[in-house]
DNA sequence: ATCTAAGCGAGACGGTACGTCACGTCTTGGG
DNA sequence: CCCAAGACGTGACGTACCGTCTCGCTTAGAT
């Protein structure tokens, strides 16, 4: 996540980083991001507003849109709202909680920056992984291990591609996060698993093509 | 789509725009984004080097974002793949060429570029939507009407929600190009259809959780 | 003067120039050059604001500095005050009524860019050669007949080197134009031909300095 | 004089200006004025010369004129001649030896871009007086001095007006350094000296003119 | 009564320079 | 060794004007 982080934690010479600072940069970066967009979150910017040095920055994170994705990552997403996911009764339903609860943090000023943050991000780099894990795969994998779960209790396809099965649910939201072209809303999710549970295919008998 | 005005114009006062100067600008806009990237796309890169002023550049296009989107439309989305996609038998079949189609495009360099510009492009102007419309949608457009064709011939359901049911298909895609998790292959795609064809639920009979 | 004036007024082929435009573009030099100064007189903003075309300008004049020297020399630069001159008795009582005219002129907002319009015309440029003997040597070569005739009549020494002797007298105006360092008005003309006239040099008798 | 503040600081927090860029951008800003003239010392082109940047320059002198005006201070505006002009016996010997030591360095590529220089300076400007003391008014208060040092020794006039006598001794040179319509060298300056001296007036017995 | 060369407005063209922003690095004194 | 402050060289921004070049349209003397 950070620049640093290294595991030998047997305490360097000198003045240790002044977590006041780290804490200040992450606050005015992740206020930038909300109220002006990811493209104004600038070294500059945060450092004149949360009154700390440009090097202290640099410091800490390799440049502004690491610095942006680390301040989502640590003040905007929360934990995927356990508490309506944990009320769900079935494997299924509480996917399709996960699912509503993605959708309303990509329906905030921060999570609309997401796609942009991803797409800009070096492809390769540490940060980038980083981000998607706790960003874009978090409910993902979670809705992996329900998925499974489904799966061992018949509710499911027992012949299932998991990561198709994924991508089929999760692939739709980020589609209308990256175009806009329509709402990501509760009934959006639930219409996207209700179509993706029941297939495209017409199963009344004595109707098919062939 | 770009800064001037629409077709229905006799004559403007003034010398024309020069056709010249505008292909000029666009070839080599197109060079650089598919050799080093959208982000290296600036309107100084271009006008140096495809010879023109920088002013005319802007007499065209509002910024450098805008005439890479433009340079992307017009010289790389190509109609998609007509031969591979007629010589489908059945509506279901066509649309699984086009996205495969679909698909060898976002390997490309420039291909890869594509999630990037749609991000960072702002979300109401008229050059996002017609880049959306031309490179995002097309393919979903076209398979739009397939997809009515198939209900039609009751190859899928009637009752089927046509938004989602494309967005089921197209949305991983663009979720892949987004987070470049997975590659965009035509096995993906044929995975993706069959699995949304045929549904997550388990159908078999005395399976049922109940 | 103007970029043209070819005396072989055998009349050229075509459409004449337009007086009209001629005018047009004079008037909103000079309106910019009172208003705005000197460096705003832009052959574009001259242009727009006369409603006329660049290359109209560019028929007439050289560049922006021509045209607003042109403009000024025929817009501003009024007969040196005929009246209040021939009212003085004497020539060197003409000289300072020419000298007051002169003043009065360098004190409007037009008069003040004189300094700057000369010192910034090449130096060679027939139009610099115009604008000096239209603006700046008028008066003086007023005043050097006026010289004459007071040599002749007695009342100044007939040894007197008269380039010299003009330049002791309007240097000093345009050392003020030039400098602002001091106003520009009838007390300082006055106190300038007093001076002059009866020299620096003491000549009070038993006070010389061996 | 320049951007900067007073000398009267303590110590400004952050890292210092660089003197070596501050002396590189007036270098290289002089050879430019001198060889080239004025009009061609840019921002840009002393920037690439001296190797610096931009934003370098703009934080000592608010354009490009002011560099330049620095530059002439403080690189060609040497002390007036001291040693010709101690030599002098007489203070209005070393009056005439100052006006020859001035003359001579209008004649230089850089002198003559004086005239421009102050034209062009915005009147009220902190700069424009710093330039007119340094460059146009330091050998004029010299000559001050003097004027008054010769009123007492009774070489002058006792009621003189001092500020128009120094008028009538530098203002021609300005004169013509603007104009350009007569050289300024030495025997234009001694010319200068004797005519003020001895007044203009005819001053024989039985010629008055009344 | 045409023809036709040149002027007209408008405005795009390739340029140069502007003054600004942000980058990522370096250099101060102080903690 | 970190910190704030702020300078540095770099590179790109978007704008203002430059002086030139098409455009289609007058305009007015010469045919």
């Amino acid at each position: 996540m950070s620049k640093d982080e290294s595991s030998n934690r047997e305490r360097r010479p000198g003045r240790p980083r002044s977590q006041r600072a780290r804490n200040a940069a992450l606050d005015a970066a992740y206020a930038i991001l909300r109220e002006e967009g990811f493209g104004r979150v600038t070294v500059e910017a945060v450092a004149a507003s949360a009154g700390i040095g440009k090097p202290t920055i640099y410091r800490h994170w390799a440049n502004a849109r690491e610095l942006a994705m680390a301040a989502l990552m640590e003040r905007s997403i929360s934990e995927p709202a356990d508490g309506d996911v944990a009320e769900a009764t079935s494997p299924v339903a509480q996917i399709e909680a996960l699912m509503i609860a993605m959708a309303e943090q990509f329906q905030t000023p921060a999570g609309r920056q997401v796609a942009l943050m991803m797409a800009s991000a070096e492809p390769g780099s540490e940060l980038a992984k980083s981000f998607r894990n706790q960003v874009m795969m978090k409910s993902r994998n979670r809705a992996g291990e329900l998925l499974q779960q489904a799966i061992d209790e018949g509710e499911l396809r027992a012949n299932l591609d998991a990561e198709t099965a994924l991508d089929l649910l999760f692939g739709p939201v980020f589609y209308r996060l990256l175009t806009g072209h329509a709402p990501i809303d509760a009934a959006f999710c639930k219409s996207l698993l209700a179509t993706c549970l029941a297939g495209l295919q017409n199963t009344a008998p004595g109707q098919q093509t062939a």
